[in-house]
DNA sequence: GCTTGACCTTCCTATAATGGGAAGCGCCAC
DNA sequence: GTGGCGCTTCCCATTATAGGAAGGTCAAGC
C-alpha cells in the first residue's frame, strides 16, 4: 500500500511517516515510481508508534522501545525500566503542572474580577519574593521550578 | 544597568531578555555605545515575565497580563479571566499526564521485568485496539487523547 | 490522446521557549 | 597596549507536528 493507506491504517499522519523515516524510526521499500511501499507489519509498527506516543514518551524512546520489540531476544526487563522512567517523568509533570494549577488558583480566588484594575494576581506576579524569598500562591511556595515544564501543546 | 545585571537581578538570562525584546514583549534603551540599558522599572517587569512564566503562562499571555499590569484603567475581570483560564488548561494537562502514567503503570505492574522477552508493555503497545475499540491499560480507557501533551521538557 | 483530480515526491517554513556558540567591538585594569 | 570580560548580532539546535509550494504519477472519463 501506498503512504496515504498506510497513514489512514496506522493513525498516523503521511507527514509523520516521512518524518519517522528521515529519522531512522522507520523504513519503508520503494516501488517502481519512486512512491513508498508499506506491508501489513510495517503498519503493525505505525500502530506501535502511535500507541506509544498516546502513552507520552518521546521519539527516542519509542525508538528504543520499537528495537527492544524486534529483538525477540529482548530482556523485558529493559522495557520495564524505559516504562517506569517514564512514568516518574510523566507523574512529576502532572505534579508540577498540579502545583502551577493550585497556586493560581488561590490567587484568582482573591480577585474581584470586575471592573475595578485592583488585582492581586498582577500584585503577586509583580511582588511575589521580589529577590529570593517568600511564598507565592495561597499555601506553600509550590512553583519551586521542579523541572521545567512544557505545558502549552 | 547593563542586561548582564538586569540578567542577574531579574533571574532570566541574557539570552532570554534580547528575545523578549525581539519578540515585542519588552523594550530596552541604548547606551552611546549601543548596549542595552535597564532601569529598576524594566527589571521589574523582568521580574513580573519570570512569576508569570513559573506559572507556566505561555508568553503570549505573559504579553496579555504585562499589558494588564501596565494599564491602570484595567479591568480585573480580564486578568482572571486568564488565569482562570490558563488554570483549566494547567489541570486538564495534568489530568492528562497523570492518566498516560496510571495506564503506564498498570501495564508495567504486569511485566517480570526480568531476562525473559515475553512483555505484556510491548503486547500492549503492539496490539492495543488494533483497528479502534478495546481499552489500553488495566483500568479505564484513560488515554484517548483528550489533547495533546507535551511532556517532555 | 488529453484532461482532470487525487495522490505521491522533495524541500522549505513555522510553531514555543530556550540554549549554545562564533565573530567582532567596547571597556577597564594592569 | 594587551588581556579578559561583557556586549553586540547572527546562526543553529532542540521536540513533534503541520502547512505549503513545485513538480511527478496514475487512473478515470471524454
Amino acid at each position: 500500500m501506498n503512504i496515504g493507506e498506510a497513514a489512514r491504517a496506522s493513525g498516523i499522519s503521511a507527514k509523520m511517516i516521512r518524518h519517522y523515516e528521515a529519522i531512522g524510526l522507520i523504513s519503508a521499500g520503494r516501488g517502481a515510481n519512486q512512491y513508498r511501499v508499506y506491508s501489513q507489519a510495517d503498519v503493525a509498527e505505525l500502530r506501535f508508534i502511535r500507541h506509544a506516543r498516546d502513552l507520552g514518551f518521546p521519539l527516542q524512546d519509542v525508538k528504543r522501545l520499537l528495537d527492544l520489540w524486534r529483538n525477540r531476544a529482548r530482556a523485558s526487563a529493559e522495557v520495564k525500566r524505559l516504562a517506569l522512567d517514564h512514568v516518574a517523568a510523566l507523574e512529576a509533570k502532572a505534579k508540577s503542572l498540579s502545583a502551577m494549577a493550585e497556586s493560581l488558583r488561590h490567587l484568582a480566588a482573591h480577585c474581584h474580577g470586575d471592573e475595578r484594575p485592583e488585582c492581586p494576581i498582577l500584585e503577586e506576579l509583580a511582588g511575589a519574593f521580589s529577590s529570593q524569598a517568600a511564598p507565592l500562591g495561597g499555601s506553600e511556595n509550590a512553583t519551586k521550578k521542579i523541572g521545567k515544564v512544557d505545558c502549552h501543546g
